[in-house]
RNA sequence: GCCCAGGUGGCGGAAUUGGUAGACGCGAUAGACUCAAAAUCUAUUGAUGGCAACAUCAUGAGAGUUCGAUUCUCUCCCUGGGCACCA
């Protein structure tokens, strides 16, 4: 072929890897072992979204990589199918999601097959397969088994728009995470996963694994470890006590009233005592009852309280008796939902005293305070809400019958199927549709045989991606979620990029079920991944978000039709640093579409050997590269090899040393380097060719350029001999005729010396 | 309000972590090729002054440390993301 024609070879060379199973990853192997895992994506009815693109095409590089360092590699690809669009597309047309995702998991592996991704197809998963979810439910039986999974009637977050309930995690700023609508608080009996169980693990365990700085930050302030005393404040003429966390115990002679939240159980115990009970006090805590969280939180800082009048408190540090209050700030979810206010110390507390006339204490002594309390540590991790009134979702496997009460589904009668509905609608009660199927609803105990009913709450969507991971590992395993040989083989998974919109939610339960899998020595090791790296998102060229509504949405088809798929993904690594947002540029495809065919012109002037300055930097540009990649700083890596092609235009080029560039560049444009590799006399693929080595001895220049300075100021530059001692290399520059002329007699006070760099003189 | 990123030509961005600011790419201008256009090639392309050699200014703003600051310190302004009175 004389010229670069993409339709050509795009399609040709991705029927032929995937004939030959060039990706396949090896189950039994004696190579080293490499996991490069990307998160599988949700399969949205708009099909593949550029961003898409540029995080897989990332990890696509890390392992190709790998491959050619001789590495065994598993990159796998799946479905992560349950979910509320699907459903409420069913709700708008009557389709059936699960025809809904059988169309849209089409669309996107045609579309992720078009741009060439090294994944291995024969290990594709899909959540909402009965065969795949079979073991999220049986996890969950495990979780129910060693009680961790528990019902509770708690006051949810309830989305009126969406009529589900939320877990705290899936509010933001008091709206609902997905549409945006104002939540609601009900309650609602819910099956709940103990992570809280977890959370000092989860804390302390993040020491052991590489992930992004930023990424650990944002894990340990969602879990929200502190460390402190909790103390027991006695009530006057009262047996029981209010229990007290503080951070800061050394000032409890500080303490001069205590604040309860309005929801605190002692309220309601103490209400006998509380002389202005029925005029203020109910009244008070019925309206912080009411309250969303915003509204509770948004008043402009100015602070409500109402003081239980008739009660007092004993401070156990000099036996006074001080006044109780009930306050909304206080939160009743955080600590013990009560605090010892030191007005003294605490600008909160000082604010609050000082609007309702309450004692400060400036000037207390602060020792002696270890006798008062117990050290205690405190997370604002709350446990995770699991159920869902939703059809989409795994069924929990539970049944509730009269005689025995909840019972778990026997695991041998997994999976419990989810059944076919005519309605996707929720019942106007807030149930999950499956409430109206009576025929499912109604069954029979596993424990007396008499009547039961199934449970018609669904799991999260979360709980599909908590542990899917795992069954890559072995994907058709039908006795158990993945064999342990297997499990010992492959995980942890060495390197796992994702987006940042997933470090507190998604990382933090897989995290915790992984650990809670490890405690029933079910997997090998105590984290799922070792390494987290997140990338930026793609926004449109105005840098707002890509939406429907904007219509500003790229279609990842029509540029592979137009430049190819080569191409987008040069063009998406080369944009911007990795990890930062980007925003998406029209005209920014021609750069890597002309550096290809510049790449393909060369090859039609190939000869023996390669010019010296050829050689020299690429060399240099091996070694880059190959950094550059294993740092994801794909854009230098690039831009470095656009260089090289640049000097290979202008120069000689050797056929062995154009094949070398062609291994380089591999990762980053996989169909156009087989091609020339293969037009070249390669017989087998240059993927799984070895990684070119870097020759160390035409690194180093003999001769090099260094600059030179005057007071600062960069005024000429010379050619030294890198042999040459610094004594030498100042009397050349102190006689240099630039040199003179500005130091024109006057007085040299200094010279700096930077080895190899530059020189400056200070006058 | 607090925390985390970030602010560099017309645009996306680079800068070996204190050592030549603007690599690479896009765009633009001029020229070559062409009947013409596209593509390609060649040259120029931060600003100001100058015929030129060159000089001065310039990395959000202002100060500081230093022989030397995009990089370090302080104050302030703006953009994006996260958290929401956390005891």
């Amino acid at each position: 072929m004389k010229e670069y024609d993409h339709k050509k070879i795009e399609k040709k060379w991705q029927d032929i890897w995937e004939k030959k199973g060039i990706y396949r990853a090896q189950d039994k192997s004696k190579k080293p072992k490499f996991y490069g895992l990307i998160e599988f994506p949700y399969p949205s009815g708009a099909g593949m979204h550029v961003g898409h693109i540029r995080s897989n095409t990332a990890m696509d590089i890390i392992v190709r990589k790998r491959r050619m360092e001789s590495f065994n590699v598993l990159y796998p690809i799946g479905w992560d199918a349950f979910g509320l669009p699907t459903e409420n597309y069913a709700i708008k047309t009557g389709i059936a999601p699960s025809k809904v995702t059988k169309q849209n998991t089409d669309i996107f592996r045609k579309q992720l097959k078009a741009i060439g991704f090294s994944f291995d197809w024969s290990r594709e998963i899909d959540t909402t397969d009965p065969k795949y979810y079979k073991w999220t439910q049986w996890i969950f039986l495990q979780f129910l088994k060693n009680g961790l999974a528990y019902k509770a009637k708690m006051t949810i977050n309830w989305c009126p728009k969406d009529k589900i309930g939320l877990a705290n995690e899936e509010v933001v700023g008091g709206v609902c995470e997905r549409c945006g609508m104002q939540v609601e608080k009900r309650e609602k009996e819910q099956w709940m996963l103990a992570i809280t169980k977890y959370a000092d693990r989860l804390d302390k365990d993040l020491d052991e694994v590489d992930y992004l700085p930023q990424i650990k930050l944002a894990q340990r302030n969602w879990i929200g470890k502190s460390d402190g005393t909790e103390i027991d404040f006695k009530i006057k003429g009262h047996d029981s006590v209010i229990k007290v966390f503080t951070t800061r115990p050394d000032t409890i002679f500080g303490a001069t009233y205590l604040v309860l939240a309005p929801e605190h159980e002692m309220v309601q115990k103490l209400k006998s005592q509380i002389t202005n009970w029925s005029e203020e006090v109910e009244k008070y805590v019925k309206e912080v009852k009411n309250k969303t969280d915003i509204e509770r939180t948004n008043e402009d800082k100015v602070k409500t309280g109402i003081e239980l009048k008739g009660i007092k408190a004993i401070n156990p540090a000099n036996k006074e008796g001080i006044p109780v209050w009930v306050a909304d700030y206080v939160l009743p979810h955080y600590g013990t939902g009560a605090i010892m206010a030191v007005p003294a110390d605490d600008e909160r507390d000082r604010e609050f005293a000082e609007k309702f006339k309450l004692p400060i204490i400036k000037d207390y002594k602060k020792a002696g305070f270890e006798d008062f309390g117990k050290r205690i540590t405190k997370f604002k991790l709350r446990d995770w809400v699991f159920s869902r009134q939703r059809y989409w979702g795994e069924p929990i496997p539970v049944v509730f019958c009269d005689k025995c009460g909840t019972i778990p589904v026997p695991e041998k009668d997994l999976p419990v199927e989810l059944p076919k509905v005519k309605n996707y609608q929720p019942t106007d009660s807030g149930e999950s549709p499956l409430a109206n199927i009576s025929k499912w609803v109604n069954t029979k105990c596993p424990k007396c045989k008499g009547k039961a009913k199934r449970e018609t709450d669904t799991m999260p969507n979360w709980a599909g991606s908590s542990w899917y991971y795992l069954r890559y590992v072995d994907t058709k395993n039908k006795k158990e979620f993945a064999d342990k040989k297997n499990l010992k083989y492959w995980t942890p998974v060495d390197w796992y990029n994702g987006g940042n919109e997933h470090t507190t939610l998604h990382l933090l339960y897989s995290r915790f079920w992984h650990k809670f899998l490890f405690d029933l020595k079910l997997v090998p090791t105590g984290e799922p991944y070792k390494k987290r790296t997140s990338h930026g998102m793609i926004l449109a060229d105005d840098g707002t978000k890509f939406s429907k509504s904007k219509g500003n949405g790229v279609n990842p088809e029509d540029v592979v039709k137009n430049y190819g798929a080569d191409s987008l993904r040069l063009y998406e690594m080369f944009m911007g640093p990795f990890d930062q947002a980007v925003s998406w540029n029209r005209d920014g495809m021609v750069g890597p579409r002309r550096f290809l065919e510049r790449v393909w012109k060369i090859s039609q002037k190939l000869s023996k050997n390669s010019s010296l300055s050829v050689l020299k930097l690429l060399n240099k540009t091996i070694k880059k590269v190959g950094e550059d990649i294993d740092a994801m700083r794909f854009n230098t890596a690039i831009s470095s090899m656009m260089v090289l092609v640049n000097e290979m235009d202008k120069e000689e080029v050797g056929v062995k040393d154009y094949k070398k560039f062609l291994q380089i560049l591999a990762p980053f444009a996989p169909h156009i380097t087989e091609e020339l590799w293969n037009m070249l006399g390669e017989k087998k693929t240059v993927h799984l060719s070895l990684w070119p080595k870097v020759d160390e001895s035409l690194l180093e220049d003999k001769e090099i350029k260094i600059v030179v300075q005057i007071n600062g100021k960069v005024r000429t530059e010379i050619m030294i001999n890198v042999d040459e001692s610094e004594e030498e290399i100042k009397k050349q520059v102190i006689s240099n005729d630039i040199v003179l002329k500005f130091t024109n007699g006057g007085e040299v006070k200094k010279v700096i010396y930077v080895k190899n760099r530059l020189i400056n003189i200070v006058l």
